[in-house]
Formats: structure tokens, C-alpha cells, sequence
RNA sequence: CGGGAAGUGGCGCAGCCUGGUAGCGCAUCUGCAUGGGGUGCAGGGGGCCGGAGGUUCAAAUCCUCUCUUCCCGACCA
């Protein structure tokens, strides 16, 4: 993409409205444009870091043999009578009429269609066990919406509904689940802790959530400083049951059973929720299947919840400097950006139409600032945006040396053109994402 | 909904107290210069001062109402 041409608004000075940092950002970053209150439109960057966040929740709810599907955000409210929910649903929910008077809703939550569907699909018990997920736009009419898309009334998020025969059975699903939450997290650069939790208006008996620690989060959370050196892919669900974690309501330092110098304190924001709460749905809604014996079996579930445009706002929160966004590159809206140095040496030029080009051609998410601005302004705007690897063609390209940052590290080297395509090809996950 | 604050070119703000018909920085456009870390100079365009009503010869400014936004509380991915 060619920075000229680019639907890119970005702004210099922060908006007066924006409190937090990671609403600041994505507004001068041009990522989303306030339509109203706690309702946001996604531009071009800030729509390519959805799309990669979705398609790395997609790929590792497809390695945990989820199912993805794609539901209605209006649904009657019949399904939501056959739950009891309609009633029990505060304000939050949106109610509408369609043109014929019936009551419908923008649904804030999907266990009622999710139920319903298998309600025409579950026949047997051999069907189970089953797991469906999607992501797709909810609208809860927050009493407050506030901090930008972090806590914006209308949302997407990846929502999981499983189905089993057995309760062990939904409870295996369950921590089956956890341990791909995890990951998912992980292969965003991001630490998430999970913290057992009440299960709120969704109901049950087991429940976490997953908090990611940046010094802007909205609760307090504490943990054990174990979860620092566990990594998600050797995790398994008996250590979060063992290593301790809570959030600020339920933690009492006096009964708190770890010494204190293993406790880690820190500021947590919630992206994820998941619940068992057994045969809740299934029994309300008249979901059962026939059982070995022919005895009809109501379906143990369990819900999965991750907030996808609130991760956007959060991993900007756990990755930023005075001078911008720092993705991690998994989810980088564009993971190399080329700048000139000059633009009025026509050689310059030309070289870095070259490796635009060289780079297009290999499929490379690369973004060229060919704007005629000072070098200073291009440099400014690589970082605001977050460009994970910047190519800056200087004078020295002229010999064939292209200097490489890293905007993590700020690290600077000089490199050759092959030396440059070795270590383009070494940081493109997504040849990588396509092996796997 | 209760408690606070604020609405003035695209963005950030000043002007309001002490009414006289709008200004600065950024952005944008033009020209010249510049060219390795948010360039310099000069010139230009763009605002019925959130909206409605009132007071007044005269309202961005004073009064009333209203809408919107932000912060604190209850809610949550």
C-alpha cells in the first residue's frame, strides 16, 4: 500500500474527548471514526488489525476443533421468551419492532440461537461432543460507554457455545477451551491471566476470566508470579487451577496463600469470558437428544466469550511509547514499512519503487510512505501507526545498503538488498500462517 | 439515572468575567526555499461561535430551556 493513496486520517494533536491512551492512539492513528455515542466505524488500519486478531482466534478455535459459524445480531424475541431471558435482560438489551410489530432485539449475546439452531440439529447423543463459535457485531446499551472501542456499546466479539452429553464431558470441553484461549492470547503478544470468576447474567457454576495485564487496566488483579514463566503451549488446566489468581473483589490478602513475594500486583483489562453452566439453555429451550438407552438427554453447555475489538484497545494498551503504537508483529496492520530518507534523489526514489515492488510481488504486507513530506513527518507517522519493521532508503541505497528498524527495540542496522529480503522473509509470519 | 466539567473552521485552544459582529497553533491549498528523524518563509481558503427562545440599539459573550460530549458511580467482552 502506497501511503499517498491511503485512506489513512491520521491527526497530530490527541482528541479532547479520547481519556485513555489506547483511544487517543487509534483515533490520531485514523483506525476508527466515532459515529456516536460508544459506537465506532473501523477504517482501513484500523480493519486490518480486526481481521488479524479474527483470523487468529479462528485459527486456534479451528485447532481446538471448533466449529465456525455465522449468526443474526437481530433475532425475535420468541427465543429470547423461550429462555426467560427477555424479561431477565436489563437495559442493555436493545428491544425493536419490525414493521409487522413483533418484537425483536439486537441480540447482546447468543446463547438462545446458538441453542435453537441445535435444537434442529441435535438429534443423538452421538452428534456430541460439539462446539460452534463465530464472531460477529453484538450491541449492549452500556449504561456508560466510555474509553473508545474498549468499552463501545456495539461490539464484535468471538462467542463459543459447546455441547456434551455428560457434564465431565462439558467440563473437559471447557478447559480444552481455556488452555486455546490461552494461546490465542499468547499469539498475540499478549499476557493474558485467567481468574475464576462469578458467572454473572449467563449463569453456572464455573467460570473464568482472562485479564490482559497492561498498566492501564480497568481492575486490579493478582497472581502468582508462576504464570510469568508458563507458556500457553505447555500450559495445562490443572495449573490455573493451581497457581493462584484473583481480581481486586475476590483477593483477601489475609487469606491469601502464597508469600508475598511471589505475588505479582497489576492492572488488568478483561478480553475474555467463559462459562459452564451446564443444562441452563438446553432444559429451558427444549434442546435433548436420544441417549444410548433411548432416554432423552438435555445437552451440558458451556459459552466462550472473547472481545475482539476491545483486544484491539488492549494490546495497544500493553504496547505503546511516547511516540505511538508498538504492534506485536502477529497483529501489525502492516508488518514492514518503507520510507525514503529523500524524495527528491530520483534514484531513491525509484530504488524504493523497486522494493515496493520486489515486496508486493512476494506478498508482503508492506506499506510505502511515497508522500513528498521530510523524512521527519514519514518517520512520525511509521511509528504512530505502528509499523513493526521500518526499510529506510537513505543515500547509502544508492551503494545497495537499506537500514532495518525494529520499532520495538528501536534497533537500527545496514543491510544489503538480499540481506534485507532474508530478514523480510524471516519476519513474515504470514508464509508461515499459510505452511501451517 | 445521580454528581462534576465542557461545547467556538477538520483537530487542539484563546476570546466570555467587563456585550460592539471572531482569533491563534496544527492540518489543508499556492509559491519559493529545504531534503536523514513532527522543515522555513510568504500568501490563500475554510467558522451563521451545538440548537431554540429571551434581554438589548447590538449577543460567541448576559438569562432560560434543550441537545451533545467527557469524567466519577451501578453494568460488562
Amino acid at each position: 500500500m502506497k501511503l499517498s493513496r491511503y485512506f489513512l486520517p491520521t491527526l497530530r494533536e490527541d482528541p479532547a474527548d479520547a481519556q485513555v491512551l489506547s483511544h487517543k492512539l487509534m483515533l490520531r492513528s485514523g483506525m476508527i471514526h466515532p459515529t456516536c455515542h460508544g459506537i465506532y466505524s473501523w477504517l482501513p488500519l484500523g480493519l486490518k488489525v480486526l481481521a488479524k486478531l479474527e483470523r487468529i482466534i479462528a485459527d486456534e478455535q479451528d485447532k481446538a476443533g471448533c466449529h465456525r459459524i455465522l449468526m443474526p445480531t437481530i433475532q425475535p424475541a420468541t427465543l429470547w421468551r423461550d429462555s426467560g431471558r427477555y424479561d431477565d435482560y436489563g437495559k442493555e438489551m436493545l428491544r425493536i419492532k419490525d414493521r409487522h410489530g413483533r418484537d425483536m432485539l439486537y441480540s447482546p449475546t447468543h446463547e438462545e440461537v446458538a441453542t435453537d439452531i441445535m435444537r434442529q440439529f441435535l438429534k443423538s447423543y452421538k452428534q456430541m461432543p460439539l462446539n460452534v463459535y463465530q464472531i460477529g457485531w453484538k450491541f449492549r446499551d452500556e449504561i456508560r460507554p466510555r474509553f473508545g472501542v474498549m468499552r463501545g456499546r456495539e461490539f464484535l466479539m468471538k462467542d463459543g457455545y459447546s455441547f456434551d452429553v455428560t457434564k465431565d464431558a462439558a467440563v473437559a470441553a471447557y478447559k480444552k477451551v481455556v488452555i486455546s484461549y490461552l494461546k490465542t492470547f499468547e499469539r498475540m503478544g499478549l499476557k493474558a491471566i485467567p481468574i475464576r470468576a462469578d458467572s454473572g447474567a449467563i449463569g453456572g457454576d464455573l467460570s473464568h476470566e482472562f485479564h490482559v495485564v497492561a498498566d492501564t487496566g480497568e481492575s486490579e488483579i493478582f497472581y502468582d508470579c508462576e504464570y510469568d514463566a508458563l507458556s500457553a503451549n505447555t500450559m495445562s488446566f490443572d495449573d490455573i487451577e493451581r497457581i493462584y489468581s484473583a481480581a481486586d473483589d475476590k483477593h483477601d490478602p489475609a487469606n491469601c496463600q502464597i508469600p508475598t513475594e511471589k505475588l505479582r500486583t497489576a492492572r488488568g483489562i478483561e478480553v475474555g469470558h467463559v462459562f459452564y453452566f451446564g443444562t441452563k439453555y438446553s432444559k429451558a429451550m427444549g434442546l435433548s437428544v436420544v441417549g444410548r438407552d433411548g432416554e432423552a438427554i438435555f445437552p451440558e453447555m458451556g459459552s466462550y466469550g472473547i472481545g475482539v475489538s476491545r483486544l484491539v484497545a488492549a494490546i495497544i494498551e500493553a504496547n505503546h511509547d511516547k511516540n505511538g503504537i508498538v504492534w506485536p508483529a502477529s497483529v501489525a496492520p502492516f508488518k514492514f514499512g518503507i520510507i525514503t530518507a529523500s524524495w527528491q534523489d530520483p534514484s531513491i526514489v525509484d530504488i524504493a519503487e523497486d522494493l515496493y515492488q520486489k515486496m508486493i510481488t512476494r506478498n508482503v504486507e508492506v506499506v510505502y510512505d511515497d508522500r513528498e513530506e521530510r523524512a521527519g513527518v514519514k518517520f512520525a507517522d511509521m511509528d504512530l501507526i505502528g509499523i513493526p519493521f521500518q526499510i529506510v532508503l537513505g543515500a547509502k541505497c544508492n551503494d545497495g545498503i537499506f537500514e532495518w528498524k525494529d520499532r520495538r527495540t528501536g534497533e537500527r542496522m545496514d543491510l544489503t538488498l538480499e540481506a534485507l529480503f532474508n530478514k523480510v522473509d524471516e519476519n513474515d509470519d504470514c508464509k508461515n500462517f499459510v505452511k501451517r
